[in-house]
DNA sequence: GCAAAAGTGTTGACTGTACACCCATGT
DNA sequence: ACATGGGTGTACAGTCAACACTTTTGC
């Protein structure tokens, strides 16, 4: 054992200083009724033309959470996020390859949020896609690695639900237990049984909190009970999705 | 909306090149029955005589994975790392404040393996730590955010036992479905009824496989059959652990 | 009244847990 | 024989999915 046991770390130097380090975001939202994620149109090379994740450089004296939250701005044109909003770091690739401009390390981060429209004057540049067009066989190419990232927050999101109480950041406040079921079937695919997912729900403490209103009713059909976002951060027992 | 919508990303140049990325491995393994974690004693500034986790800059054309597994080989002393041994990317720590030498982000992986012994020559540099003595109230503070990473690798750890077959990554092959139950005992911190625990493993497909011989018996006891890892990725069902 | 959506009740299958009991070995 | 750890059986309680049924609205 002829090796050396003095960490490179401990070198006062900073060691390569040609990394460069962004942050890019995968923004879920459900539109009309279908899983969606927002996009932005490439400009310049490398990669122009194609969608890609919004994403920037991280800047001086800026942490990746405020880098990430930072960019979500930018590219949606909301200055306050929405109240609900969840935002967690996904993942990190850094594949030297993975950009041809040089060795460039992106802290990816997940986004959950209500349906929002993009500004108008951007909607050409910046749109939600569904996540069933994004998976056609002729669908056009995301832009670096960025398909890879996608797939990785959407399997993400769907697991999370299962046991955090996620899913009614896709929903303004109040809603009804018929909003949040469709938020569970849009992202997990599947379609759920009302009365059992009620049950569930609600057996499930502070998942949701009664507002003890009801919901204007909406063509026919009983009004539905309103609800908001409860203090749990962790689902006990868990929403499990079907077999 | 007088924003900009150019992304930064789309610049040819590659933005500040001032940034270090580094790696920082916690390799969690059992010892003596106790879930431990293997820890450097720093030489040099800053922080220097307190314990650190592995871990260095990552280098030119070098994956991330690659770096953690080169972090590993030069820490451990081990060449070629056991064929079972788990490693995965952990989450990714940016603070600018967290290295005082400025901006170095850190990108954490979690290692789960088999016990193994650091070299001699090394052993006041290099040694493993149980999680108990770490959480004592007197226990030396770790370099930089390392508490922290430690933190939430354990918790990921806890976690990752449930729903996927890691718990045998910290067993050498052939093994009992007792040494199987003591890690999960180890990790979690519980106790758990043998019987029960036989039947969830059994009954959960492709999360061992029986070698069809038995253990040499060790003073006392019927002898216990032997099992290897097998080809699951994912546990269904989970194995919960108890409230 | 009829359709539609919300909400309640009930049942049967399945799962998890506790624990009694039997098996195979060393001393 | 007896202690020790491995392995099987069983019975009770809790959970979950399926679906019949009632409630409250619009038309």
């Amino acid at each position: 054992m002829a090796r050396s046991f003095a960490p490179e770390r401990e070198d006062t130097s900073l060691g390569h200083g040609d990394t460069s380090v962004t942050v890019d975001v995968v923004l879920l939202t459900i539109r009309n009724g279908k899983l969606s994620v927002l996009l932005v149109k490439r400009a310049m090379e490398p990669f122009g033309g194609h969608w890609a994740l919004p994403g920037g450089f991280v800047r001086h004296g800026e942490s990746l959470g405020d880098a990430a939250r930072r960019e979500l701005r930018d590219k949606t044109g909301v200055d306050r996020l929405p109240g609900g909003m969840h935002l967690e770091q996904l993942k990190t690739y850094g594949d030297p390859e993975r950009d041809p401009r040089g060795r460039v390390v992106s802290v990816s981060y997940l986004g959950l949020g209500p349906d929002i429209s993009v500004p108008s004057d951007a909607s050409a540049e910046t749109r939600f896609w569904s996540w069933d067009e994004l998976q056609a066989p002729d669908a056009s190419p995301l832009a670096f690695d960025h398909k890879r990232i996608l797939t990785d927050a959407v399997e993400r999101a769907r697991a999370k639900l299962e046991y955090a109480p996620v899913a009614s950041a896709f929903v303004d406040e109040p809603f009804t237990l018929a909003d949040l079921r469709r938020i569970y079937e849009a992202v997990w695919g599947v379609s759920l049984d009302a009365p059992n997912f009620r049950r569930k729900v609600l057996s499930t403490p502070d998942f949701v909190t009664a507002v003890g209103e009801t919901a204007a009713p909406s063509g026919g059909g009983r009004p539905a009970e309103l609800y908001r976002r409860g203090s749990a951060t962790l689902l006990h027992p868990a929403m499990l999705r079907p077999a």
